[in-house]
DNA sequence: TACATTCCGTAC
DNA sequence: GACGTACGGAATGTAA
């Protein structure tokens, strides 16, 4: 035909998207919770897929388009293999109503919508991207079902949009380990539970790849049972031989259907809006409506990425004559802010002017990053310019690893927002912008998953990037002065701008400095606690009688309990509890509960610190950057995370051996500075009790001044025994001591329990009044507050459920004590870290923990740091009661401590 | 498979 | 039947 150049030139390069509509009906349906009209049409489906549509139109802006279905009725499959799907069960009716609503939204979008009479969508879709790719297209897939790998090439891509992932070539041989084509081998092999192919019995996709792998196909396989090992396996494989092939003939996907499309009547054309607009107000969906009017009205807007010197020099001219600005760098997703470089800046001055700036890269365009670190340390360190930011502390980070110090970076909206409320979970900034700016953004997901690697530019337009991140930076800047209002209405001025925006500096340096750990030290523990663990292992089958999963509890509860017969104690959800306490009790009876308690002790050391620690250590810095997390606890304290430092090991002595892997390096020492008693320092501040106060004063031993109080005698007659009862109780009070809890602790019976509690609060009268004023604080206010202002919700203090109300009264004695030693502790930080850096000491705070700060120093600063730390720490604040702190030091964080 | 939940145990 | 605050490993349960 004469047309046919012509057409080819027409379609060559340009990409076509194929839908698999049935696929992705069901899977919106069931992605999406229950959602109906007020007509009671649920609508749930229709929704999930419409939002899937536009985020493909509008992310992938593909040339031509088709949404295809499969067809009712049989198709060839069911000829051919009777029980093919039989097991799916028939389409929910809740689904069936929504299907023509879904047709009527693509046919709306002027997306034609294809069904073939006995075909599946597979089969359609393959035929259909064969032969555009025949034509020079670029076809991309999009679906969830992994059948469809089988059809990628180098011109046709999967997508799985819901798991925002795309397979090509490569990515296919990475999850099935063959190439597409090979794809239908490995299913013939392992079957489809989703599709009903049956396979061969006892082979997955892991057996299943490797014989391909082998033997190529199927046939090869077939043919050469005699060199397969594995009886079981070659007897499967000769039985099932034919079930086999006719499964992979059921997974195979028909490229050769007689399909009366034309490629060219795909091509993608405006919607046709009217439609739409009345579909989406009989759906009810408020929000597509308005995004959909929006997105016709709203043209370009303020958001552009820059990518050229000269534009970027424009930005930082306008944001110099503002003098201020709300920034956030764009960061490849790894966990930890010290992994990975950033992909860009966004930049923004005013409400609705943003911009992009991206860092180039091998593959990305952009701005290269070296040469932007000039204009980014005179823009950062200028302490004329206000700077807004979401994470400040990560932001510090990344510039601190490109050699800039920043100057005053002033407002973090995500600890604003922590500051106003700590009990909410997520402080990202979308969940910020709908809280605060009643505002959806739309998300940047379009972050690589997984792997840590970088952001890659192709998949999204830099232009769709740079819209979504401007939007980011945008918001940013308004949080800031929606949250700085609500900051000064709740009185949190000082807290915030003297302690905790200080304090994001203080953090972002103890995490770039990082701690020095002996790899070599935790590599040959791991390998005596190996054999230590084998030992204890064998010794527990033996006694066992059998070999089974001691790390399982369900497995030690068959075994204890049902083959052994030890008495139950405690119940779990699902079954009776395996716990210490359990276990040590039956250890009196029996001697496996006793190997169990020291395997577990053995196994728990072994995974969470000793073999976990090395794989953290920076391959850049060779020390581990741990994450103190700023915005996670109610009360106020930090957290630490990737490692989490706070509960490295220290009561027993195995655990102390891991302390020493934390080393000084050459020529330098660790010292500890850890606050005695610090929440029962507060307590008695908190409550004025004379007794307590007293007893801090003498500078005695607070638990024996505590056991003579309430066992009536004299200190010097207090014996172990009764110190020990007395520093439980004196956590107890610290944690809202309940009769129960302190039974269980001391082992007596609650009545014993009571006595002790009754008595305490007669001694310690001031304690006890201090404990009700709190709870009728707490249930009057609604939250209760520490030292520095700091608050918390309390919202259960007056649940009508006993449970719940206690613990919430719990929650209320603890947070203003555990929340006020935060508060002092954070105090100190930043004293002591100004101070070291204005005295010019080359010592560094490289840890916290809670009521413990480490510092790894040269040798010869060790007394000027010895007596600045100690000043610092006990003067930072004027309680009612003196605040001491112990310093030690040594090579590594043991011997420090 | 991948993600969420449960159980357990470490710290302050 | 839970005396406070965290993080995380391993097993197990469940989803799309």
């Amino acid at each position: 035909m004469e047309r046919t150049p012509q057409k080819k030139a027409i379609l060559k390069d340009k990409t076509l998207c194929l839908v698999d509509g049935s696929n992705l009906l069901y899977r919106a349906f069931y992605a999406i919770p229950e959602l109906s009209n007020s007509k009671g049409l649920t609508t749930n489906a229709i929704y999930g897929f419409t939002t899937m549509l536009m985020k493909l139109l509008r992310d992938h802006r593909p040339d031509y388009m088709a949404v295809v279905f499969d067809s009712k009725g049989p198709t060839f499959r069911h000829d051919a293999f009777e029980e093919y799907k039989a097991t799916r069960e028939a389409m929910p009716d809740n689904l069936s109503v929504q299907v023509p609503y879904v047709k009527d939204t693509v046919r709306a979008f002027s997306i034609p919508v294809i069904e073939k009479e006995g075909a599946e969508a597979d089969d359609v879709i393959g035929t259909m991207a064969k032969r555009a790719a025949a034509e020079g297209m670029n076809v991309f897939i999009v679906s969830g079902d992994k059948d469809l790998m089988q059809l990628v090439t180098d011109r046709i891509i999967m997508l799985d949009t819901m798991k925002d992932k795309s397979y090509d070539v490569e990515t296919v041989k990475e999850r099935f380990g063959v190439p597409p084509e090979k794809v239908r081998e490995i299913l013939g092999l392992a079957g489809d539970t989703s599709d009903n192919i049956p396979g061969v019995p006892g082979i997955g996709e892991k057996t299943a790849r490797k014989l391909v792998e082998q033997y190529g196909t199927l046939e090869g396989v077939l043919d050469n049972l005699g060199n397969i090992k594995g009886a079981r396996l070659r007897e499967n494989l000769e039985a099932y031989a034919d079930q086999a092939r006719m499964s992979r003939e059921l997974a195979t996907i028909r490229t050769d259907l007689d399909l009366d499309v034309p490629l060219e009547g795909l091509a993608v054309r405006d919607p046709d809006s009217e439609a739409l607009k009345k579909l989406f107000a009989e759906l009810e969906f408020f929000s597509l409506l308005r995004q959909f009017q929006g997105e016709e009205s709203e043209e370009g807007g303020s958001a552009r990425a820059v990518v050229e010197d000269d534009g970027f020099r424009k930005v930082l001219e306008v944001i110099r004559r503002k003098g201020a600005f709300a920034f956030d760098f764009l960061l490849p997703k790894v966990r930890r802010p010290m992994d990975g470089k950033p992909l860009g800046i966004g930049l923004s001055t005013a409400a609705g002017e943003a911009w992009f700036v991206p860092f180039s890269d091998k593959e990305n365009k952009g701005l290269d990053l070296d040469a932007c670190r000039n204009a980014l340390e005179n823009l950062f360190s200028d302490s004329s310019l206000s700077k807004t930011g979401h994470d400040l502390k990560r932001a510090f980070i990344v510039l601190k690893r490109m050699n800039v110090e920043p100057a005053s970076l002033d407002f973090d909206t995500m600890v604003a927002a922590y500051l106003l409320d700590p009990v909410r979970r997520d402080y990202g900034i979308r969940s910020l912008a709908a809280r605060y700016l009643g505002e959806n953004l739309v998300s940047l997901d379009e972050q690589t998953g997984g792997g840590g690697r970088a952001l890659s530019m192709d998949a999204v337009t830099l232009d769709k990037i740079a819209g979504v991140f401007c939007r980011f930076v945008d918001s940013i800047g308004r949080l800031r002065a929606i949250l700085e209002e609500s900051i000064k209405e709740e009185g949190f001025e000082r807290l915030f701008m003297e302690i905790e925006m200080p304090l994001v500096e203080v953090l972002a340096s103890m995490e770039y400095h990082g701690v020095l750990v002996d790899r070599e030290f935790l590599a040959e523990m791991s390998r005596e606690l190996g054999e230590l663990m084998k030992l204890c292992e064998e010794k527990i089958y033996r006694l066992a009688g059998e070999e089974f999963n001691i790390n399982s509890p369900k497995q030690l509860q068959r075994i204890l309990f049902e083959k052994m017969g030890m008495p139950r104690g405690r119940k779990t959800k699902e079954g009776y509890s395996t716990d210490m306490e359990v276990l040590a009790h039956l250890a009196k009876s029996y001697e496996l509960p006793g190997e169990i308690l020291a395997y577990r002790s053995l196994a728990k050391l072994k995974s969470t610190y000793v073999d976990a620690l090395p794989e953290l250590i920076n391959p850049e810095t060779g020390r581990i950057h741990t994450s103190y997390n700023q915005t996670v606890t109610a009360t106020g304290r930090l957290s630490s995370s990737d490692p989490n430092l706070q509960n490295i090991p220290i009561r027993t002595m195995e655990g102390k051996r891991i302390r020493q892997a934390f080393i000084a390096p050459e020529d330098c020492k660790l010292m500890s500075a850890d606050y005695s008693q610090i929440e029962l320092r507060v307590l008695a501040h908190l409550s004025e009790d004379e007794e307590l106060i007293a007893a801090f004063e003498s500078g005695y031993d607070i638990h024996r001044m505590t056991a003579s109080s309430v066992f009536g005698v004299f200190p010097e007659m207090v014996n172990e025994e009764m110190r020990r009862q007395a520093k439980v109780i004196n956590f107890g009070v610290i944690y809202g001591m309940s009769p129960f809890g302190l039974s269980k602790e001391l082992g007596i019976s609650q009545k014993m329990a009571k006595t002790y509690i009754d008595e305490y609060f007669k001694r310690f009268s001031g304690v006890a009044r201090y404990v009700e004023e709190t709870i009728e604080q707490a249930r009057r206010d609604g939250f209760v507050t520490t030292i520095m202002n700091r608050k918390r919700a309390i919202p259960e203090i007056n649940s009508s459920v006993a449970q719940l109300r206690k613990f919430a009264e719990r929650t209320a004695i603890n947070t203003p004590i555990q929340g006020s030693a935060a508060d002092i502790i954070k105090m100190a930080m930043i004293r002591v870290f100004r101070l070291l850096s204005d005295r010019g000491f080359s010592a560094r705070m490289i840890m916290q923990v809670h009521d413990e700060l480490v510092f790894e120093y040269p040798i010869p600063e060790e007394e000027a740091l010895k007596d600045l730390v100690k000043t610092e720490m006990e003067g930072v604040i004027k309680l009612k009661v003196p605040l001491v702190v112990n310093i030690k030091s040594g090579k590594n964080w043991d011997e420090a401590h």
